[in-house]
DNA sequence: ATAAATATTGACTGATTAGTCGGTCTATTT
DNA sequence: AAATAGACCGACTAATCAGTCAATATTTAT
């Protein structure tokens, strides 16, 4: 049986991502959690703080996926290869979390120190990056830019995999894909 | 001197981006355009439709500027390499307009049939992408995934010039972008 | 010059909203 | 069993908003 937080934040997730931040009531989020208004407010002191503590929960979430049995890989290829696959299968069984993101990852309702502490998360993959570079296997450039361009083409593969699913299913199309991404990133 | 329904787009372009979609009142758009109220909901039947309008008047500048020259060039190469800058500088000086697609492109406000239409300013891009996987200069898979993972890897690169404008002054820094691009899409 | 059409105004309205507050309930501690 | 603390409730309020409308101004056509 989940808690009433969790229960909001779920409400709020789906909510926002369908209506929008200012498009979704307090009270209509409350009334999906099955909870009362002043309850929201128990646990998130403003609307604002809610969506926030929303995008750190659910970075977590996914940094976690992310990370699962990278420590096994040896070489920064394989270590790409697993980390890059944890993050295609995160995407796509969580939608409506990918679709946050999109929509409120460059809002200005998610205040610079949030997106600061999820990047946090995400330090684990930053250093693979460096020793990739530091190893000549990357490309020879600051690791931020080749971390974020990757990124980039990373999330956009994973909408254009839950737009068709058919696709995704087809091991061949997966495989291009990844080439795709490892081919920009390695040093040629 | 600008119409008045040019004044009303530029207003609701900096408010939306700044403040969020209902976060900004047609009051508050019509006072920065410096009309009346009534004035907005002459050009615009709806709030909504505001919204949708805008997002078509970017897209279609945008695409414009990508094209640029680009029947002028031969190779595949070369065309890809010059729609590369395009858009990058394009970026660079459109940064309003570039939140305004982070924020906006997948948000519930523009609806299917606008993405469609603005998508269609597109096909002329669509076309060599097409071509060059068929001349086989270009990695062997179905042209809009490739197309659509690609158009990712380019965002993130522009959003990262805007953020590190150092790193854009550093001809070497673009160079080493695009081949992160041309790379990504090369046939190996 | 006159008429018709279109552009512009801003006060107004019915509906909605974030957040409050006084008080109740439940569980743990003493 | 009494006391303390935190969880929870939902009616309420002061403020705000999208869109209307009747009147005025400006442009265009005849």
């Amino acid at each position: 049986m989940k808690g009433k937080r969790e229960l909001l934040l779920d409400a709020a997730l789906n909510l926002f991502t369908e209506k929008g931040f200012h498009g979704t009531p307090t009270s209509m989020i409350a009334k999906v959690a099955g909870v009362a208004t002043g309850t929201l407010f128990h646990y998130f002191n403003t609307k604002e703080e809610l969506i926030n503590q929303l995008y750190l929960e659910i970075k977590s979430d996914m940094s976690e996926s992310l990370a699962k049995g990278l420590e096994e890989k040896e070489s920064i290829k394989e270590k790409m290869k697993l980390a890059w696959e944890n993050w295609i299968n995160w995407g796509i069984n969580s939608k409506v979390q990918m679709r946050f993101f999109n929509q409120f990852g460059s809002s200005p309702f998610i205040t610079k120190l949030t997106k600061e502490q999820g990047a946090q998360n995400f330090s684990f993959l930053f250093l693979i990056f460096n020793k990739g570079i530091e190893q000549q296997v990357l490309k020879q450039m600051p690791a931020d830019m080749l971390f974020m361009i990757s990124h980039g083409s990373l999330m956009s593969t994973v909408i254009y995999f839950m737009e068709n699913p058919d696709k995704f299913s087809d091991e061949n199309c997966r495989q291009q894909a990844f080439d795709i991404y490892w081919d920009s990133i390695k040093k040629s």
